[in-house]
DNA sequence: CGTGTTTTGGAAATCCGTCTCCAGAACCGT
DNA sequence: ACGGTTCTGGAGACGGATTTCCAAAACACG
């Protein structure tokens, strides 16, 4: 016995994502987003109490997608095929969803916000966080002589980097940066032990 | 004939790292820059002509300085050497100058202001590109088989996911993130065509 | 010691973005 | 058809940040 939304949260999160191509995340603004919405900016903060919620929201769901489709890659059994998998994942989402990857990828939650994020987005965090985490831990266990922090450095670290390197340069993701990306975590995961020893 | 400065041009720039620690670019306020500095707002746009031109005067001479101690360690002979020199001198300097190399290596020069540059600093900007770009270049022509992006990408982009990676988390980079960094560039240096077979 | 030049020190104009508020519109269930 | 509830639509208060402006201050030099 009421009316009908107009605007759905997501497609308020979508004209977001709209204006994030072309803009860092402090640039967006809500007069932005209703502009590209079509929408004057009360029906906005009808869903959403304050910019930074929103702006929460939908790095929020760019990373809980993240997380629902790495996680199949990285259930693969052998390690090394995992990491393949996982990296692999990373980069097509990259080259697909830009705006999402760049958001959750290259912007850390702290440096997105000015203010504290409101208890329920902040217990979303957290959950997703530790999904991760788990996620990765679990390929560690199954990586002979690879601690967490190998890993984590192997399978999110190594491939934002070239990420981000692409993401500057407005090209697309290259092969070869595909290839150097693959090399490494190969490298990082099948053979810890390998060259332990320093130049100098 | 006339009155000396009481503030210089690098002392203003230092207020500016100083509140560059704990702030993002994009939050740094010539009101807070004033603050730190005990001197009004007024001093500061005597010397810089905009908020925009102080924030990429800051960035220049960050990267002016990164560059010419990089240089050095990239000139070592052999190759794999090198590199592990200009390593182990980013992350140090990362160490020893947080919120300089932060800002140098974290933000893109495109992605820093939202105005353009006046031409003066678009000039430095322009210069210190190439002469980072030429050095990468130097030491891709004394490694056997590497190409330009595979040696940007061992050299800059893996190192700088380890210090985004510590940056993210407060704490200094650790004796393992180095050892990865360095064991990364060791492989993607030394042995190119190694490991060209992919799993699948 | 006076003159000229540069810098300081603030005060305030101006702009832009967040957020509030409320009247009216639109729909569901009965 | 109608009452109750939720949403829209827009106007404007409010705060904060950039930038302008100018009188006063401080020094170098003749």
């Amino acid at each position: 016995m009421a009316r009908p939304p107009k605007y759905s949260s997501d497609q308020i999160m979508d004209a977001v994502l709209s204006v994030l191509r072309g803009h860092r995340p402090d640039e967006v603004s809500v007069a932005a987003v209703s502009d590209v919405l079509g929408a004057p900016s009360g029906s906005i903060y009808h869903r959403f109490p304050t910019r930074d919620a929103l702006l929460a929201s939908v790095w929020l769901r760019a990373g809980e997608r993240f997380r629902a489709s790495l996680a199949e890659a990285l259930g693969i059994p052998d390690p090394v095929d995992a990491g393949l998998a996982a990296v692999r994942y990373q980069l097509e989402w990259a080259r697909r969803r830009p705006a999402e990857a760049r958001l959750f990828l290259l912007y850390d939650r702290a440096e997105l916000t000015n203010t504290a994020w409101p208890p329920q987005l902040l217990g979303r965090a957290t959950r997703l966080a530790n999904e991760l985490t788990d996620a990765l831990r679990s390929v560690a266990a199954r990586t002979p002589g690879a601690s967490f922090a190998r890993v984590r450095f192997a399978l999110l670290d190594v491939p934002q980097a070239a990420i981000r390197r692409a993401a500057s340069s407005g090209a697309e993701l290259d092969g070869e940066a595909q290839r150097l990306v693959e090399e490494t975590i190969e490298v990082l995961l099948a053979r810890p032990e390998a060259l332990t020893r320093m130049a100098s």
